[in-house]
DNA sequence: AATGAATGAGGGTTCATTCAT
DNA sequence: TATGAATGAACCCTCATTCAT
């Protein structure tokens, strides 16, 4: 049975291995090492499919934001108007708890993440330009909406039990 | 001539050099070596007034908020009613904005800042919970507030010029 | 009330605290800071009463080797004969073992103890010497005996419980 | 060329390069730098061999009472009786005179030394349980023995020349 | 494509010693 | 004589990256 596998396969073998330590264990214990320990690999390999460290976690970005908006591109479609709207909310926030602990790392500021989240951004205001009857300003509402959605979903999040129940009723 | 400086003092210095680069040169570059550099003095005084490097992270944290609870506290007191809220979220935005990169850095995940931002937060619902006429839901509504203070601060930094000039007609 | 005291006092004070120290954690929580701690000084005021702190290491050794041999010689001044040979080598073993982790540190070998303990072999040398009937190598008697009290004592510190008990029925 | 050698023989000649500066130097000029310095190896290519300082020092120790005991081991089984006994006896002090000072880190009290030469009592104790005809108390025996025997080789060791020679007419 | 031993710059921390008060 | 803040050399250890196989 060969080692060898298909370039794109390894590649993504070692993203999921390091999307799983970083919801894990933090960035503080993110090692290459335990990157490629997590994927079967030798430390050697990584080199083969990224040109370092700042590259993986570039590479885990994109494919975060890939995902997000592609899930919420889908929810938003099955509705119309105002409803498509809040269906791409929704499943933002969902989206977002799923793994928090991911997102934070991926788009903490240690890692030049500034021009990032503007892809969603653009997404959500993108949808409200084609929202009839007519958004006054599509991207500042885009803009609020977007925060609220995170910084709600980062309360939730990190919220004592109590305060959770006390939103939850 | 004295190298003795009174501990309060020296620490802040500390305290001073450590915001400074954090703010120029983000979080990867922060050295002790750099701070007490920053500060004159000699390595070795840094573990005289700061027990480790997370220690220092920590104080670092601690001064920030104190200081921007106590500026949006001040503002808001100077107004009544729905006044003081928008006068607390105005100073709020103009707090983060000048200095958003030490902000990021403070409260970036890896450094177990859970619970802290809740601070601004419970500051933002006592001040809803006085308001007359009553909110309905002074929490909820602090949440939504806050995040989206936070969250469009956060956009304008981060934004292209000429997005902000769209912002800024 | 002054906070100076007499010169020799204080110095007793330092070699007191440092001897505690020694005794209680070892070798290797062996600091300044400590020593000046333990006698209620600045540190400071360690130099003024030591070069430097293989010199109270010294001190702490010279200090250690005269009681012992003090003590020694008083015991055995009380027989004659080789009782008081006998009684120089109880006094001994119960000596060394008041503090076995203080001789340990002063005479380990990173400190340079070479030639010290040669002073306990030749005060029993000498009281070897003038035994009568006459010991035929005084120097090499004083050696065996010396090692095996040496050696005795340290087995029996260091045995584990049941192995005390095999050697004490 | 290839820079790779066999896990065994890198943390062997790890071990000699420690052995010879421990042994030139002293266990105060014993740094990792050093040993790696004196292997021909980086840094940090010691971490792949020993988890830390206090790792290497044991495997040190290991080492040599492996060989000091095996060697006596050899030396009595030429002999029966006891001749074996003083066999022993005789390879152990010219072991240990090979390198006193080796010995004298290896087991000084700061690192924990404490059952480590037990081991050798214990080797000593077996043979002389099997002598025949029998000795009356073994283990006390071997403990008189092997301190003599230790307590002989530092005196010689560390004996002025003159006296020496008074040992060696 | 894959390996994993080897590298070495760099960082945090300790602590003996100094010196201005 | 006494103080204790300040110094800075030294050391252990980590980990991203390289390279010969």
């Amino acid at each position: 049975m060969p080692r060898t596998k298909p370039a794109e396969q390894r590649r993504s073998e070692l993203l999921d291995a390091a999307e799983e330590i970083v919801v894990r264990q933090g960035v503080d214990a993110f090692t290459i090492d335990d990157v490629t320990g997590g994927a079967g690999v030798a430390k050697g390999t990584f080199y083969l499919h990224f040109a370092n460290k700042d590259n993986l976690i570039g590479a885990l970005r994109d494919r975060w934001l890939k995902r997000f908006i592609e899930t919420q591109q889908e929810a938003a479609q099955k509705f119309t108007g105002i409803a498509s709207v809040e269906a791409w909310l929704r499943v933002g926030v969902s989206e977002y708890m799923r793994d928090v602990s991911l997102h934070d790392v991926l788009f903490h500021p240690a890692t030049n993440y500034r021009a990032v989240p503007n892809v969603v951004v653009e997404a959500l205001t993108d949808l409200l330009t084609d929202l009839r009857p007519p958004v006054a300003d599509p991207l500042a509402t885009a803009v609020v909406l977007y925060s609220t959605m995170h910084g709600v979903t980062d309360h939730i999040t990190h919220a004592p039990d109590d305060e959770w129940r006390m939103l939850n009723p």
